[in-house]
DNA sequence: TTGTATGCGTTATCAT
DNA sequence: ATGATAACGCATACAA
């Protein structure tokens, strides 16, 4: 009979005797609802994904907490599949978040490639929200910083405390035999870091933070005036920290090393750390750092480091808060949202000392 | 037609040429497979749940990475959850997992309190592993480390530099007016962390890991004959960073200072790192520490910090084949694994210093 | 090899 | 206020 099933679903009418009565079987036969069948029925399962790079990343993890907070305050759960930066694994992930019928996905896209998949997604009418970066190319919401400010206030900051030589230790968003490429002019960096035959100005296609991250480090120097080293600002070829603290290395051994450097993330920051360590080079007195990510270690290093801190936490609530907004029917247009960031100066930043000319 | 299932689904008969055709059709007509009718009628929705106290914590987001690779290969997914070490949250998340019909569970179970939930979970027949903890009441498999011996090592390496006043940083699992209780006798030790009316031997029913780790310290002493100063083996009221470094603190304004410290777990282990920076305190000509869990950050404070590496991703992958197993029919008694930890000696720790007598 | 019919557990609709 | 019935999309048993 139906009466039962509106007593445990806690709809339409039902006596409060017979409530009672049902509830009490309930219990006694141990009935459990089955939220598989009622998503069959409702077509909506109340679950949502999250795609993020690697959720041993303490950027993932923060954001993964915020998403996982405000969606279990509206009662949904949430999934989370790792993309290693990989468009495949990207893909598949996606693929089987929409098999399972999720109803939103929250996303930090793997990069410049073709983006079809997460299109199709948008168009199969189930709400994308990016995390991170955004594609242009997709009409979704998006959930970012503004990298190139950001970067342009941290390296802004070495050179008004009077450096001039600044490396800029940075991931490269291009694989393969490019990936070392200096970056050393705007046009240049224009050109490598957008697909070919797109011609948007970089500012209207920006989508890899390290990139805009990069595009800041060069708008900070053009505003003061000051030359950009070609053999200072070369991409890191790999997205490690190993492949960071190598080219830090290369860089410090240059007959004119730097005076301070740039770190566009907390992976590239600890590379960086540990180059300095390996050289003995002691912070601010022989060089300056500044890094992208206010993690805890970056505060008991001797010195803290200066950092640029990304609100990260609440980048992955808001992100679910827009996702919700989706599923509940808003149908506003695609918003790009920007978080503020702040620059936490610390001890790792200093005028250029005697011993560092 | 039940052919164009077959076609789609992959199983049964099906001609070649009517498979393509259907195929063909599929794409046309844009067709995506529905994994929740598909879950209803074969009762099992490839998905199993994680719940950790919060995925911020690096040992649960490599935990979690561990167990999502491993359920990624055998085509599952997995819902993350947080319990915050809340038992309200984890009973919460388990309930809700077991309505969306999660084909099994991955735990780390939030303490010392009763488990009927836990318990309801093994007699519902959905397969349950724990991870990092044990519930020595509940059938469950166990993914863990041998605490107490981990943490004897750690302590063991202590004393054997020298050091006769070595303090412990451990989180308390007792919460209220009893949770600075200082632990200085095994049997008390015993006495508190089991709950009321039980009488086992704790090595028989260990559960909570910083509980572990103390009793480990105190067996490591009296190994060593070593007698324990219990204003050193205190436990820290709360977990958090702040807690342990204002335990810390303490301890180091006392009028005989320990020379080293333990610290069980990685949230401890910064706070006494900060502690001990606040001191002005020089590792290891001032004081010694080994903590664990061996971060990232441990190799690239000044100087690097021994620590006893715990295999944390295998521990998650570990548990997520076991679980896998059960899915598909293993029945075999609950096993309690333990994997093997390291200690990996690093710059924090020394004899002890003139300057620390 | 293909088609028909049925049920999974829920909820919504419609009578009663 | 309650009971009967249909439908969600898929996979199976069975018939053809």
């Amino acid at each position: 009979m139906a009466t039962a099933a509106r007593a445990l679903g806690g709809y339409g009418y039902v006596s409060p005797a017979t409530r009672e009565q049902v509830l009490a079987a309930a219990v006694r036969l141990g009935y459990q609802p089955n939220d598989v069948a009622r998503s069959m029925r409702a077509k909506t399962t109340r679950t949502i994904g999250f795609v993020g790079a690697d959720i041993v990343n303490p950027f993932f993890a923060n954001a993964m907490r915020g998403v996982s907070d405000v969606a279990r305050q509206h009662g949904f759960d949430v999934f989370l599949t790792n993309s290693d930066e990989r468009l495949d694994l990207e893909q598949q992930a996606v693929r089987a978040l929409l098999v399972k019928q999720v109803d939103g996905i929250i996303l930090a896209p793997t990069g410049v490639g073709d983006a079809p998949h997460l299109r199709s997604v948008v168009e199969s009418g189930t709400p994308l929200v990016f995390i991170d970066r955004a594609l242009a190319d997709v009409p979704a919401d998006s959930i970012c910083i503004d990298n190139v400010a950001a970067a342009e206030t941290a390296v802004g900051h070495l050179l008004a405390l009077g450096h001039r030589r600044i490396a800029l230790v940075a991931e490269s968003p291009v694989t393969g035999d490019d990936a070392r490429c200096p970056v050393t002019d705007d046009d240049e960096w224009a050109a490598r870091s957008v697909p070919d035959g797109v011609s948007e100005r970089p500012d209207d296609r920006v989508i890899v933070p390290s990139a805009a991250r990069a595009h800041g480090y060069l708008r900070a120097h053009r505003a003061a005036g000051v030359p950009v080293d070609s053999r200072l600002a070369r991409r890191v070829p790999r997205y490690s920290q190993e492949a960071a603290r190598d080219e830090v290395r290369r860089m410090l051994a240059l007959p004119d090393p730097p005076t301070a450097l740039f770190a566009s993330d907390n992976i590239m920051g600890l590379g960086t750390v540990v180059a300095l360590r390996e050289a003995g080079l002691t912070m601010p007195d022989d060089i300056s750092l500044v890094t992208f990510d206010d993690l805890d270690w970056t505060a008991i290093t001797t010195p803290p480091i200066t950092v640029i801190r990304q609100p990260v936490y609440d980048m992955g609530a808001e992100a679910a808060r827009r996702l919700l907004a989706r599923v509940n029917g808003d149908t506003s247009p695609p918003a790009r949202v920007e978080l503020p960031v702040r620059l936490l100066v610390r001890g790792s930043t200093a005028r250029p000392g005697p011993r560092s000319s």
